[in-house]
DNA sequence: TTGGATTTGTTGGATAAGCAACACAGGAGA
DNA sequence: TCTCCTGTGTTGCTTATCCAACAAATCCAA
């Protein structure tokens, strides 16, 4: 479903690595707001030329790294070629909110900017996701509604415990948390 | 005198550095007489031809790796830039000892071929810096000679030095050393 | 507000790296 | 011996990266 790994130019690879290493780091260093295009650029010690054969500009080189992030931690649970199941759901859940609290403590100011990038970025691909498994099922039934209410419900949490204070363990909180998004979606599984 | 840091087009520097980088891992890991080009192109992800472009063949490789390591010995004890005084000569001493030492410790089985590469190496690198210390004084007197022997001596040393089984302190090894080269350059002191 | 400095995207032409194919040189085994 | 296999250098052509220069946008202090 989603070849992460391309057969592609190992020039091309290199210069995504290194312009993905520095970004990572420059965000962890002096937060996403301030960061420029040479910044990114001089420390990947790549042509700037060459940033814009590659990306848009940092807008779109954060949306390619997040969703990068992301996908590893669907990969990483072998989310990304499955069906729904409560099961399937509850690990969702548990990547998402993973995601963000290591988000959160890997970078320097998360200003609101950046946050609602980020949560752009990750709902987007949630719903996507979320898509693919509810029409895994044989029935014609809309998917768009029910992902979409899944969508927000999941990311609504995670931003939550994400952002506490003192994070409650996270098994007892998505315990407490997944029937309320599974309620909509009982009809799939 | 020795321009190390040229500007220089960044994709040769990146090309040779992964080079370098990969070369010298596997020298570590499987010893350079079963090392091929494909190795060193696979591990460090360049095209072969790409490594055909930089260096004739795996003995070029290993020449300017040991000459460029050699080099910032060299460098880091700011001995690159001045001229002959006994206490530069003892200094000398000690980085081809060091470098010798460290050498075999960082390299899997030195066998013969490897050994007799590197000796003629850094045998060259001391002659030239040798040749250039002995012509900074102003007298004409002529340098080939003794700056010949000198090199002899001061590897010689280096390669009983970093062989012996127990290594004496190599401060003690070196005091007891010196003198017997420093004769022989007495008239440029 | 103005003006200088910095950053941003973009372009055309130069150059390094990639790639596939080739002939050739050992080495191993039947 | 013959063949198979692996590694070596080399070549012509393609493609990605570099570079310098540019106009436009943005910022910031006077």
């Amino acid at each position: 479903m989603l070849p992460t790994e391309e057969k592609l130019d190992p020039r091309v690879k290199r210069t995504r690595s290194l312009i993905l290493q520095s970004f990572e780091s420059l965000i962890a260093e002096k937060g996403f707001e301030s960061i420029s295009v040479q910044d990114v650029t001089g420390k990947a010690q790549i042509n700037r030329a060459t940033f814009y054969a590659h990306f848009a500009d940092k807008y779109a080189l954060l949306d390619y790294l997040i969703s990068q992030k992301f996908m590893q931690e669907i990969e990483k649970r072998t989310l990304n070629a499955c069906h729904y199941t409560p099961d399937n759901l509850r690990n969702m859940i548990l990547a998402v909110c993973d995601f963000l609290a290591h988000l959160h403590s890997d970078c320097a100011q998360p200003h609101q900017q950046f946050e609602s990038l980020v949560e752009g970025t990750i709902k987007k691909q949630i719903f996507d996701l979320l898509s693919y498994w509810l029409t895994q099922t044989k029935s014609k039934i809309p998917t768009e509604i029910p992902a979409t209410v899944a969508t927000w419900a999941i990311y609504g949490l995670a931003s939550l415990y994400s952002h506490s204070k003192k994070r409650p363990a996270l098994d007892k909180f998505v315990d407490d948390a997944l029937p309320l998004v599974a309620v909509n979606l009982e009809q799939f599984a």
